[in-house]
DNA sequence: AAGTTCCTCAACCGCAACGAA
DNA sequence: CTTCGTTGCGGTTGAGGAACT
């Protein structure tokens, strides 16, 4: 069905090589999903002869990490996603996957084609600066949700890598043979690459003492104007930093420790 | 209602980096 | 050191649906 599917829109033929192209159906899905659970991620070459998928390593791979992976995240990107995308994109450029390490659960080729078609837009649009007072009031709105989905936005991190975690552990009992990372037993922890990485974003310089010496260091290519852009990725810095006590999961050794590989 | 344009996103391609032989 | 196979990344394409005229 999907072969005749693929000729009617002249994709899902096979290649030359005798690879299948376009897009995957169900049973494909399937086939693969089982492969990854045997025999883990990896080997995407063998693919094709250990799951029965005529489909070379590349897109198995990609149709792994792009849609199949238990750990992705669906729906639309969050306004503090977004604005993570942004200062993330304003540092490194199109290095999606570096910013996609920022982001649990989302792909570089979701950022991407986001920024795509978000950002590349939205730069011709505030390139006139002359604002209607309706767009700045929906601006103000929406920091205030941004604000609320915040807090969700962390509740469901927490969520997240509390299954992950069981996953692993069902997964450790089921394959005891299958070598795996140590598995922390505590309280569930926020990646904390997702709050470092955007710290690090700042000038590494930055005296993390000092209360509000993050916003201080904000590109100066940014007027105050442009400034509300920014609010939400200026989100809970003060709260951030009065956590970064030495006995917090976020104790200031472990801020600079993991920063430092991206500066 | 029909045609056209725009938007989104899955998937492909080419290239570079990396590691093993 | 070189070659070759594998993997990962970023850019691009195109199908399909939504929005607009």
């Amino acid at each position: 069905m999907m072969m005749m599917m693929g000729e009617h829109f002249g994709w899902g033929k096979v290649a030359a090589e005798g690879w299948r192209k376009g897009p995957w159906t169900a049973e494909e899905d399937r086939l693969l999903m089982e492969y990854v659970r045997v025999h883990g991620e990896g080997r995407w070459n063998s693919v094709a002869h250990l799951a029965g998928l005529r489909r070379n390593g590349k897109s198995c791979r990609l149709r792994w990490v792009n849609y199949l992976r238990p750990d992705l995240k669906r729906g639309q990107i969050t306004p503090h996603e977004e604005s993570i995308i942004l200062e993330l994109h304003a540092r490194w450029g199109n290095r999606w996957s570096t910013i996609a390490r920022s982001l649990p659960g989302r792909t570089d080729n979701e950022i991407k084609n986001y920024w795509r078609t978000h950002f590349k837009k939205k730069a011709k649009v505030t390139s006139s600066r002359n604002e209607k007072p309706n767009a700045r009031f929906l601006r103000k709105h929406q920091y205030h949700q941004q604000q609320q989905q915040q807090q969700q936005y962390w509740e469901l991190l927490r969520q997240q890598q509390h299954r992950e975690l069981l996953r692993q552990q069902q997964q450790l009992n089921r394959q005891p043979a299958m070598k795996a990372e140590p598995i922390n037993n505590s309280q569930p922890q926020i990646r904390q690459e997702s709050c470092t990485c955007i710290i690090s974003s700042f000038n590494p310089q930055i005296d993390h003492d000092q209360p509000g010496s993050l916003l201080l260091s904000l590109p100066e290519a940014i007027s105050m104007e442009d400034h509300q852009l920014w609010d939400g990725l200026l989100w809970n810095f003060e709260d951030f930093h009065t956590n970064l006590t030495p006995n917090s999961a976020f104790g200031k050794a472990n801020v600079h420790n993991l920063v430092a590989p991206f500066c």
